[in-house]
RNA sequence: GGGCGGUUAGCUCAGUCGGGAGAGCGCCUGCCUUACACGCAGGAGGCCGCUGGUUCGAGCCCAGCACCGCCCACCA
């Protein structure tokens, strides 16, 4: 070791983050380790495409999640020697992005209408040129070993491209129609939204009951509706078929108030005779199942609202005012006519916009769409067949369930900033054109033509992402090295609007799986158990935890929490994460600094991949009991962490490291060792470096800032920990007998100390104590404060174990007599409990052998041990 | 309305095959012992939501109940 490098490991009793993290990762880039050739099969390399945060988007604590995540699986297999790529890249979140850029404009004085859309669009870019890249370099200070060369964006060149090949395609196809129907209108965003972008919501609101006269009769029929202005645009009223009470009234009409329309009497099964007064007012322009009663029977569509949310013309002397004016005015008038019934408070579940969180109007318009059950159906069967494997396993059902009841895609935007949709039409000979790239004229009769204006849903170029980024639709080097991914992790509320359309495309495309795994996360919460959100400013920031921390505290912290259910933010799982890495870099000080370097320590540089089975044994020297002992836990640990990774099990596999690491490594063998390593024992050293080396490149994935520094403090380590071999746990290390042995040694040291505590003799004196035959390892006496001797004929105060403990002054007479006492008690009642189980005729007849054994021996060795106790 | 999940130590959560309930944090006691006080050693703390059932034996399996959360759904 260098004298530098000595004397600042020796001179930094803390392990300080902030000084490490830039550093480190700036040699990572320089290395280029994260930036693979585009060589090999999909099968022998290892790639994930990352869900592409929003170009909009700050790192938020479920991208640290997901990316503590997949960098773990991705930083494993690197290390593995697999060729391995992150795809990383933004996506450009259509309405997010103009509303944030449309913001900025307003707070300017400039509406975007008065840009103009080319002029806007121009903007957006602007903006995404200086703001686009602030995550990207914040999945940077997660350590996320992303390739930051390959950056996508689903706005580039290439994509846009791959999208309009879709497009076509399923145009071609005849799944992608244009139509008029019913669709989500988001008022706030003034655009169309799918049915997923909608949430349901409890709402109070009043529900008001409305007198219609039947026509040629002094008769009214009573209908309630929460919106009265929709009323206008009525075009029916219904009651259920088997309705006694309305029998005859059905093929008759009524006369709609204010409006004085005629409105035929139709019987529909979808009323429920038992709501309100069993009758319904069809409204099948501004209702989804009233545009649905309205399709069967063949009703007028009428609109009274337009899409700026006010009245239409259609909506005679309401017109111009906005739908909650329309509402008053409408309430105000029907009573003056006396045909307001009632008004009560109703609560129900309207939808709103998770977009702009606006209350959702349902409009009929002329949107373009997708129909979804011919891409669904081979997208059932590969889930089905476990082809693409959904771990945690209820969640396969969920996504089954919803695809076998899946419905069309609406995919129009009335946006500006997104995918133009490829469609051009020609006004004087009404001929419309689709194609991946600009027609120059109509090719009817070559007149000017003009492009669609809506955009496309910005999920639909998310859908093709894992391909699409790989240069589909070309046939690239990446898109055959690296397509299918290997596994995509994913929060649950994105299963239907991302996972699944990807599973469909990516079959209906390229023609094969997207990825084979699918690992749906828990959702982090906030301390108190509500949702994290901006909005409720319950949030936690990453990155304040990642500078007050550390990343590898936070990914450790995050890892450790996670879970199949939902959990809560645990501060203190983040600072476990933080004491270990202080712990590993101690740790490492003592074993670096104090280790002889003699041994040939060439091993740890063998190339990617190459490391000879059962290395050990020619490096170590395993003639102690204690060096089997903890190589054989450092095996078998690398063997249950490495497969619960595997299976994306991250908080077992992370706390399992830190209790091997903490408690067998640090708590005991290297106390155990300290006189040893003292000495300049060459056999120790082996062993140490050993059990540093396999430690920290075991935990690299999961903290690579902190391992990758002490690393580079191992004198004869070349290159990097990010590309040094994974280790794979050597099995002809395992020593259970070792192991057995040396718990029983670490059992008794514990006795001992506990029973010093409990008679109160204080730390700093040295007891004896007898011991015979071979006695208890050379540790046992030093780490309990005893002195062990064969020859001593006084009579012992107590025996622990196989040690007789030897009069002191210094032992408290009286705590021991109520020590001895306690125990017997204990004992006592446990032979109880051991004999009431042996004597119940059931479990002796029909328990297992072995529990009825081990249940045996424990009778005997309480009785023993009372004996001995007297 | 349908579906899924939860209820375990003061807090946050584990708990595999049904066979003496665990971790981290917090708490108590003693230690700045030449890697680490972000540390070391010792300790206290549990009606496993409630009721019933199956079983030799239940935190775990079954039924019912009570709360809590999430997802899906076109009752005005």
């Amino acid at each position: 070791m260098s004298a530098a490098d000595r004397k600042r490991l020796e001179g930094t009793t803390r392990y300080d983050p902030s000084e490490v993290e830039r550093r480190i990762f700036a040699e990572w880039i320089e290395g280029g380790y994260f930036h693979p050739e585009a060589e090999g099969t999909p099968e022998e390399n290892f790639s994930v495409a990352i869900p592409p945060p929003n170009v909009t988007g700050a790192l938020h604590m479920g991208h640290a999640l997901n990316g503590s995540m997949q960098d773990a699986l991705v930083r494993m297999n690197r290390m593995r020697g697999r060729n391995t790529l992150w795809i990383l890249g933004t996506d450009h979140a259509g309405i997010a992005t103009q509303s944030v850029v449309e913001k900025m404009l307003r707070a300017e004085g400039v509406d975007r209408h008065e840009l103009g859309r080319e002029e806007f669009v121009k903007r957006v870019w602007a903006w995404k040129e200086e703001y686009g890249s602030t995550i990207v370099e914040q999945y940077k200070r997660l350590g996320a070993s992303c390739d930051y060369e390959r950056e996508r964006f689903t706005l580039d060149e290439g994509y846009v491209k791959a999208v309009y090949r879709v497009f076509k395609q399923l145009f071609d196809k005849g799944y992608i129609y244009r139509d008029n129907y019913m669709v989500n209108w988001d008022p706030g965003s003034h655009s169309a939204i799918s049915d997923l972008e909608v949430e349901n919501r409890e709402v109070e609101d009043t529900l008001y009951s409305i007198d219609y006269p039947v026509e040629g009769s002094d008769r009214m029929l009573t209908v309630a509706t929460v919106r009265p202005e929709t009323m206008l645009a009525d075009t029916a009223v219904a009651v259920n078929p088997d309705d006694e009470r309305y029998a005859e009234l059905v093929g008759q009409h009524c006369v709609l108030p204010l409006v004085d329309r005629r409105l035929p009497i139709i019987a529909d099964e979808h009323v429920d005779p038992e709501f309100g007064t069993g009758a319904l007012k069809i409204t099948p322009g501004h209702d989804p199942n009233d545009f649905e009663i309205g399709r069967k029977h063949g009703l007028e569509e009428i609109g009274v609202i337009g899409p700026d949310g006010r009245m239409t013309e259609e909506a005679g002397r309401f017109a111009g005012m906005t739908a909650a004016e329309a509402q008053e005015a409408v309430v105000a008038a029907l009573r003056e006519e006396g045909l307001l019934r009632a008004e009560e408070p109703y609560v129900h579940s309207v939808p709103f916009s998770h977009r702009s969180g606006e209350r959702i109007e349902p409009l009929i318009s002329l949107q373009w769409f997708c129909r979804m059950d011919e891409l669904a159906q081979p997208a059932i069967e590969v889930v089905e067949r476990d082809e693409v494997r959904i771990t945690p396993p209820q969640w396969k059902r969920v996504y089954l369930d919803w695809m076998r009841e899946i419905r069309p895609w609406c995919i129009s935007r009335q946006l500006w900033w997104g995918h133009r949709i490829p469609v051009w039409y020609c006004d004087p000979c009404e001929e419309t054109f689709v194609g991946e790239v600009t027609p120059e004229r109509c090719g009817a009769c070559g007149g000017e033509l003009r492009q669609e204006e809506d955009v496309l849903d910005t999920w639909f170029s998310s859908a093709i992402w894992p391909f699409a980024t790989l240069g589909w639709p070309d046939d690239t080097p990446e898109l055959r090295a690296f397509y299918p991914t290997s596994f995509l992790t994913t929060a649950r509320e994105i299963l239907f609007l991302w996972v699944a359309r990807m599973i469909m495309s990516g079959l209906e495309f390229p023609g094969a799986i997207p990825f084979r795994d699918v690992y749906v996360h828990s959702v982090i919460q906030a301390r108190d158990g509500r949702r994290m959100s901006k909005s409720l400013g319950t949030g936690i920031d990453p990155l304040e935890e990642i500078d007050v921390h550390g990343a590898d505290a936070l990914r450790f912290g995050l890892l450790a929490m996670s879970s199949t259910q939902d959990v809560r933010y645990s501060d203190a799982k983040v600072e476990q994460g933080r004491d270990l890495s202080n712990k590993l870099w101690n740790a490492s000080r003592l074993i670096l600094l104090n280790c002889k370097f003699e041994q040939d320590q060439s091993h740890i540089n063998a190339p990617q991949g190459q490391v000879p089975a059962a290395v050990g044994r020619g490096i170590l020297n395993l003639d102690r009991i204690e060096d089997r002992w903890i190589i054989s836990r450092l095996e078998r640990t690398i063997a249950s962490v490495t497969a619960k990774l595997e299976a994306y099990d991250f908080a077992h596999a992370v706390q399992e490291a830190y209790a091997f690491f903490w408690s067998e490594l640090c708590d005991w063998y290297l106390e155990i060792v300290k006189p040893r390593l003292y000495e300049g024992e060459a056999e120790v050293s082996a062993t140490l470096l050993w059990a540093l080396e396999r430690t920290l490149a075991l935990l690299h994935p999961v903290m690579p800032f902190v391992t990758e520094e002490i690393w580079s403090y191992h004198p004869a380590r070349r290159g990097h920990l990010a590309i040094h071999p994974f280790p794979a746990a050597d099995e002809s290390l395992f020593d259970l007998e070792a192991e057995a042995e040396m718990e029983a040694e670490i059992e008794l040291t514990r006795r001992l100390r506990a029973w010093r505590e409990l008679v109160e003799v204080p730390v700093a004196s040295v007891l004896s104590a007898r011991v015979e035959g071979g006695g208890p390892q050379e540790f046992v006496g030093r780490l309990s404060r005893f002195e062990f001797s064969g020859e001593n004929s006084a009579d012992p105060v107590v025996s622990i174990g196989s040690v007789k403990v030897l009069p002191s002054a210094e032992i408290d007479a009286e705590a021991v007599q109520s020590r001895l006492e306690k125990r017997r008690k204990e004992l006592r009642s446990e032979v109880e409990r051991a004999e009431r189980k042996l004597s119940n005729e059931g479990f002796v007849a029909k328990a297992p052998a072995e529990v009825i054994e081990e249940e045996r021996g424990k009778l005997e060795r309480y009785r023993a041990e009372l004996d001995r106790l007297g």
